[in-house]
DNA sequence: CTGTATCCTCCGAGATACTG
DNA sequence: CAGTATCTCGGAGGATACAG
């Protein structure tokens, strides 16, 4: 691995610990296009649980990805935004989608789109 | 989730998948300088065992990211190579380095290097 | 509404020994 | 040399009930 200084694969790991898991990425996903509290994200990303939801979130804010906000209403309401390093995110999803866009195309043509 | 449509999810998910995982990653970034045998994987690569090495090459030979070629020498050698969608990979891996490096210069300034 | 507390299951992955 | 066969364990993640 010539070309690989270890601030290269530190970067990496910072890049897969802020969404691997089963549920990281639907929560960025869905808040890419803006803030939305707990009960809209519960409800936008099917089949998870508030016990995953709760802990994801605890995980991606304690990563700088996502910023909780509580508001003092009654009732509370608690809304999650991405942090500017969340929505720059994007670019990085976007080389991946290229990547794997391409990857189908050619090596299984045919199910572009499922 | 306005912009997203169900293509872009699989590929994302196609990306995830090709290297998730303990080792996948560091079995790519050992053959990116080119070709290698198991044995040589298994030394440059620290801490892996045959069964993971084993197992990880088939899921990425599975996933078309890994090509397998048995040499009909003896004693019998066998030989690991990128596919060009392995190789492809490099810019994907790019991307999430820039973002890595970005994403440490805003939320851990001063932990650049580890 | 926004979470915690428990309990439980399953599988990723390590250790070690063995095989063609 | 290039793997496979077992055994084992911890932790990710699911189900459900409860709490402030």
């Amino acid at each position: 691995m010539k070309t690989c200084p270890k601030q290269y694969v530190l970067a990496v790991g910072d890049a897969l610990n802020a969404f691997t898991g089963k549920w990281k990425l639907f929560i960025i996903g869905a808040l890419i296009p803006g803030k939305q509290r707990f009960s809209e994200l519960e409800k936008n990303i099917p089949k998870i649980n508030p016990r995953m939801l709760s802990k994801e979130l605890r995980d991606l804010e304690a990563n700088g990805i996502v910023k909780r906000k509580v508001n003092d209403s009654v009732p509370v309401s608690v809304e999650y935004e991405l942090t500017p390093s969340g929505y720059a995110m994007r670019e990085m999803f976007d080389s991946m989608i290229d990547w794997g866009i391409k990857h189908r195309a050619w090596c299984m043509p045919g199910k572009i789109a499922g």
